[in-house]
RNA sequence: GUCCCUAUCGUCUAGAGGCCUAGGACACCAGGUUUUCAUCCUGGUAACACGGGUUCGAAUCCCGUUGGGGAUGCCA
């Protein structure tokens, strides 16, 4: 069988990266398995859902390649269906109108009564709750309330679905029944909306059933129907819930894995039911776990930085991203981590898949940006940061073949794109000086007189022969009596305003010899 | 409150009862290479949340506690 998985997120805002990480995963499972990627909007929250949101995943989705299969579904586009489904489950007894029926009921999914069938409803044993003294029971379609005691004595109100309460029998502080919900009971709450209210009871007896499926990252998950309520699908506008339309949806188009975030793990429980009673094969479920942020908090809306588009300005590459975020709660098993594309379609495994959340670390992310940029072809390297360049005003005057000779000089030592920030001071003349570099390599005199000699000779050096500059500063400073490479430091802070870079020789040509004549002058007179 | 999920270095993780004196990566520290910085190389600090149990043997299985997250919405 063909496993078809989808990426459905709500197009409210930007794209968070726990979003897009539940989209690389069904993107990697889809491709590992051969199966098919498909995307679909729900767009129904009119409110949050708009133009430019839907633009912007899509943008997003295409900056990392996360191609999908066959056409976008907007869900706002399968209402009807939706609504169908709804009617279909009112027809069939499992949904129904709350309270008092008009046409703006809203309408709940019941939680099958009869369920013993079903593949995923197993009967855990007989159960029992203890009641406050002398409360009622309320028995009817739409379950039970009761009210129990907390461990600190205070009365607790409880809801539960009808089908929590299999064999049900409530009884009084005697042990004597006073109520049992024999078939004829039931055929009574269910069809003829009977409601009944036991007084005085003091406890309740029922054989209890469980709903399980077995989950691909976290294993065998199971719940008791007695801790399950009856939900909402249809709203009293109208509208369809969350659960009707993402099943649906989820049915018409053949969905068999759901790959999301384990907020839904809960839904999971509500989801089965429904598949079953809509007449589908229910799908295999992966649930996985969140990625908090460097406080280990869940990510909220304060969290400006967790955003997709936040990563590209900042100079992340997308497939340093994408291979940084396979690495959130995912490995390989066997120390990759710096993996291609290929390499991660053909190792993901779903069952690798941690059970626990994983906090984003920025640095880390960086390091592996860092290997990315440094593995890149040159060529690509100088096409990239060209591009990514035009964010800074001195690219408009820059000469592109002087702008590449820098790329090639200073992409092993760029770890993000936004690192060519500091380039500037190969296109224009520093504007000030590193103090600590000034106290140190432009203030002794020995060393101002070498760097006077130094501009000097750069004026007749050839252009474009690093050894040639290397030859010039050897040579004064062993006319000076100066140490081999001492004015290797003071030349760069004269030439570039900083102490850190790459080799002082390149840099030099890279600038041009004759402009690094005149720039140690300027910076020898700017600190007199 | 109830229910569900979860727990290995600071962080991401390996680990499916004996290969564990717990491995790798990032970060950090020390040393080396280097004209500075970065890279690179070598070495180091650093973890099985706690308490019971099962077993000849437990990071690994079970129970409990504690911590964290989620659900309990006419949000998705």
């Amino acid at each position: 069988m063909q496993h078809r998985l989808r990426f459905a997120p709500s197009p409210t805002g930007q794209v968070h990266i726990g979003n897009i990480r539940t989209a690389i995963f069904n993107w990697l499972a889809a491709r590992h398995m051969g199966g098919k990627f498909i995307l679909r909007i729900e767009d129904t929250d009119l409110e949050r859902s708009t133009k430019e949101a839907i633009d912007t995943l899509l943008e997003c989705m295409e900056w990392l390649g996360l191609d999908y299969d066959e056409e976008v579904l907007y869900q706002t586009t399968q209402a009807q269906h939706h609504l169908d489904a709804a009617k279909k489950l009112m027809d069939d007894g499992n949904a129904y109108p709350l309270g008092p029926v008009t046409e703006h009921s809203p309408i709940l999914f019941r939680i099958p009564v009869f369920c013993d069938d079903f593949p995923f409803v197993r009967t855990v044993g007989p159960a029992s709750y203890t009641l406050a003294p002398d409360t009622a029971v309320e028995i009817s379609g739409g379950g039970l309330k009761f009210t129990t005691l907390s461990p600190k004595g205070k009365p607790v109100e409880n809801q539960a679905c009808l089908a929590g309460f299999k064999d049900l029998a409530v009884l009084n502080a005697a042990g004597q029944t006073l109520f049992a919900l024999t078939d004829d009971k039931l055929n009574d709450i269910l069809g003829n909306g009977a409601v009944e209210t036991v007084e005085h009871a003091a406890s309740m007896t029922f054989t209890r059933r469980e709903v399980f499926y077995d989950d691909m990252v976290k294993g065998h998950l199971s719940k008791p129907l007695d801790s399950m309520r009856d939900f909402i699908i249809v709203r009293s506008d109208g509208s369809p819930v969350f659960h009707l339309a993402n099943v649906c949806d989820d049915i018409t188009q053949n969905i068999t894995l759901i790959v999301r975030g384990d907020d839904h793990v809960e839904n999971t429980y509500r989801h089965l039911f429904m598949f079953q009673t809509l007449g589908a094969q229910v799908p295999s479920y992966a649930h996985l776990p969140m990625i908090v942020n460097a406080q280990g908090k869940p990510y909220s809306k304060r969290d400006g930085d967790a955003f997709v588009g936040d990563f590209r300005d900042k100079g992340v590459l997308p497939e340093a991203l994408f291979n940084y975020l396979t690495l959130l709660g995912w490995s390989s098993g066997d120390n990759r981590e710096k993996m291609s594309r290929e390499e991660l379609v053909e190792a993901f495994d779903l069952a690798r898949a941690q059970h626990s959340p994983a906090q984003f670390d920025a640095v880390k992310m960086a390091n592996l940006n860092g290997q990315y940029i440094a593995a890149l072809d040159p060529a690509v390297f100088r096409e990239r940061a060209w591009d990514f360049a035009a964010a800074y005003p001195w690219r408009e005057s820059v000469d592109r073949a002087k702008f590449d000779a820098v790329a090639d000089l200073m992409q092993t030592r760029t770890k993000l794109m936004t690192d060519l920030a500091a380039w500037t001071y190969f296109f224009a003349v520093p504007v000030d000086y590193d103090p600590k570099g000034v106290k140190k390599f432009l203030t002794p005199e020995p060393m101002r007189a070498a760097l006077a000699k130094a501009a000097g000779a750069f004026d007749s050096l050839p252009e474009n022969d690093p050894k040639a500059v290397e030859d010039a500063l050897r040579a004064i400073e062993t006319a000076d009596g100066l140490s081999q490479f001492a004015l290797n430091q003071p030349v760069r802070v004269a030439v570039c305003g900083i102490t850190v870079g790459a080799s002082i020789y390149e840099t030099v040509v890279c600038i041009g010899v004759k402009e690094c004549a005149r720039r140690i002058r300027a910076a020898l007179a700017a600190t007199a």
